[in-house]
DNA sequence: TTCCGACAGTGGGGTCGCAAT
DNA sequence: ATTGCGACCCCACTATCGGAA
């Protein structure tokens, strides 16, 4: 049985053309794990790491009769029982959960979607379609199901507040620790248009200029006024020539205060310069977090058609 | 010669552990 | 006791460079 197994990766992109060749499965929001069974449970991580003792949950699978290697992503849930990685993180530092009590308070779950290895047969070679046949014939796992490779999959996905999906080539081989085509996550991108309230300094290549901004949206207050709202900062999606042009037009904004409506974390306050609100831009991001901040966010451009004012939540 | 893919480098949200203060 | 920093986890994106076409 191979040990440790890099798992395969997917190339960033859209659902393919040619949907026939493809299934869709949902992208969990997690921690990327193999499993390997035999007589004895290990996991390991995306580069090899030893998880076991981190997932005691996962040890409790069982898969009676065989010798397995599968492929999956560790998980938790929130209260609406959608995949949560803010919860999830409260985990993976812990070595011991169960002298933390959280097994109780954060439980994951495993969502196995391949099978690597099975009685003694690597099935690296093996199309993905067979894999999964495969997979799902095992008692004892509950296999996340896939789909027909069509847009209301994805757009149910959208509709759910799930992250995406990942098209997987029904023909392709599994690749151990390589990013292929073969395997295409397409994820839900939502945009927000934001209002630039400051910037902090590059480090680096950006040494002298602007290394993120700092992001702001008006929300609305019980009582009908509205606050300047920080929404987090976004430091990349623009080209040098871009940042070039954002710190000409930030330098004469430039004002000693913050104008947010609440004192920012400090970290994130000390070193920054502020500027008056009046530049708008619009960012791309996956989801917001529990702090209101804007998860993966990505520059896509500034909006000289928009009013600060405008500019909610 | 031109193009493309892999990689390095810069940046983000977040948690935790540990050393410095 | 507090703070700062890096290590993990997830990640997006641009610039660069060498090899493929």
């Amino acid at each position: 049985m191979p040990y440790p197994v890099e798992p395969m990766l997917a190339v960033p992109g859209d659902l393919p053309v040619d949907a026939a060749h493809y299934a869709l499965e949902v992208k969990w929001d997690g921690i990327r794990a193999i499993v390997y069974i035999d007589d004895t449970i290990r996991v390991t991580g995306r580069r090899g790491t030893d998880f076991t003792p981190r997932y005691p949950e996962i040890s409790a699978l069982r898969v009676p009769g065989h010798r397995v290697i599968l492929d999956g992503e560790v998980v938790a849930f929130d209260q609406h029982g959608r995949p949560s990685f803010e919860l999830l993180q409260r985990r993976m530092h812990i070595t011991d959960p169960g002298a933390h009590g959280l097994l109780a308070t954060v439980p994951v779950a495993y969502m196995p979607f391949d099978l690597l290895y099975l009685d003694g047969e690597t099935l690296y070679h093996r199309p993905y379609q067979a894999r999964r046949e495969l997979l799902e014939g095992l008692a004892g796992l509950t296999v996340p199901p896939n789909f027909p490779c069509d847009p209301a999959v994805l757009d149910a996905t959208y509709q759910q507040g799930l992250e995406g999906v990942v098209a997987k080539r029904l023909d392709s081989p599994y690749r151990p620790g390589v990013r292929t085509p073969w395997w295409i996550k397409v994820k839900n991108l939502h945009t927000q248009e934001v209002v630039i309230g400051g910037w902090r300094p590059g480090k680096g290549r950006r040494e002298g200029g602007i290394g993120s901004l700092l992001l702001g949206a008006y929300a609305d207050l019980p009582g009908g006024a509205a606050e300047f709202a920080f929404v987090g900062h976004v430091g990349t999606g623009f080209t040098d020539a871009a940042l070039d042009r954002l710190y000409q037009l930030l330098r004469p904004l430039e004002v000693p205060r913050s104008t947010y409506s609440r004192p920012l974390p400090r970290d994130i306050a000390r070193g920054a310069h502020w500027v008056r609100p009046e530049l708008v831009g619009e960012v791309g991001f996956t989801m917001w977090t529990e702090e209101r901040r804007l998860r993966h966010p990505t520059w896509r451009g500034l909006r000289p058609d928009k009013i600060p004012a405008e500019v909610r939540l």
